[in-house]
DNA sequence: TCTAACTATGACGTTAACGTTATACTTGGC
DNA sequence: GCCAAGTATAACGTTAACGTCATAGTTAGA
């Protein structure tokens, strides 16, 4: 076997190069902000598989890749969702993206079962968004208001020490 | 001794009485969302203890109490601080207020030295302040970008329902 | 005064999200 | 082809923030 092939994890043969034969996986963390064993765990759980592997079983990461653990990251940090819920999030975002396509390709040729399976995952998705939107505004809610006070604490800390001049 | 006694936990015995003899924990607990466990835990670690005892060695909490809990959940849930972060901020918080007493008390009757002090406080929590302020700013900024995204998405959503019809 | 319901303390258990270590294999530049 | 540096897998270790349980003491209403 001729080492330095590095095969597809799926089909996309015509996929362009990605990078250089793609990202090894401690530079694929160090530039995202994670460890070798963060993505080997996020694979794991599912989260985000690389979407290429050399011959010889080595991760390599992509581009693309790297944006979606950007992504995933973002939700941990800013969002404060534990690796379950991304992961929900996640299938349910890659479910919209699939229904998008199928819809896309079928436009009008569907069957009126089809559409109502169609309607329902919309729904489903449109319930999902409305939660997190929700759960989102309340929270920059608090935290704009957790600024407010904070600038007011500033302020009197700024008098305090003008008054001692 | 008389049971049904309630004993301060600091000396203020000029105090008014909190609402009637202060707040099991597990009711303070279950009012502010969290559990007996938790309140001991906080105290274990220093971030909140009940202003009250009973002569039998439990604790009362006053609405005060509830208060600082409060905020202690709100540093956790919205700002995503660990137990440890927030003592400290607590804990300047409380130098603060400190800072705060002795200055309207001494007013202009203080020693160069001890007005230099209370610059370098003062100098310490605008500095801490900053810093929170900036990552709370930044931590708005990226929820903002991500309430975007998700009303962008929903949109879709619901041009293609329209189009279902 | 009795007693059901609550509490204190101490100790061990649990879970998520990795860290660390050991052992064997790959990679890629010279 | 060699070899230093990186990697895979498996397994055990770690930490924060509590949960749970056992045992013994406390409280407050009837």
């Amino acid at each position: 076997m001729a080492a330095r092939t590095v095969t597809s994890a799926h089909h996309d043969v015509s996929a362009p190069p990605p990078s250089e034969g793609g990202i090894r996986i401690s530079d694929a963390a160090s530039t995202a902000g994670g460890s070798a064993r963060t993505l080997r765990y996020y694979e794991e759980l599912g989260l985000l598989s690389p979407s290429l592997y050399t011959s010889g079983g080595e991760r390599r990461y992509t581009e693309e890749d790297l944006i979606q653990l950007n992504r995933i990251l973002e939700l941990r940090e800013v969002l404060g969702m534990n690796l379950d819920e991304i992961r929900e999030f996640l299938s349910f975002e890659t479910r919209l993206d699939e229904l998008r396509t199928t819809y896309r390709a079928t436009k009008g040729s569907t069957t009126k079962k089809a559409r109502a399976a169609q309607k329902e995952t919309l729904r489903e998705a449109l319930e999902l968004n409305e939660t997190l939107a929700e759960q989102l505004n309340a929270k920059l809610a608090r935290m704009d208001r957790f600024r407010a006070k904070l600038a007011g604490d500033a302020r009197r800390c700024r008098d305090l020490l003008a008054e001692l001049d």
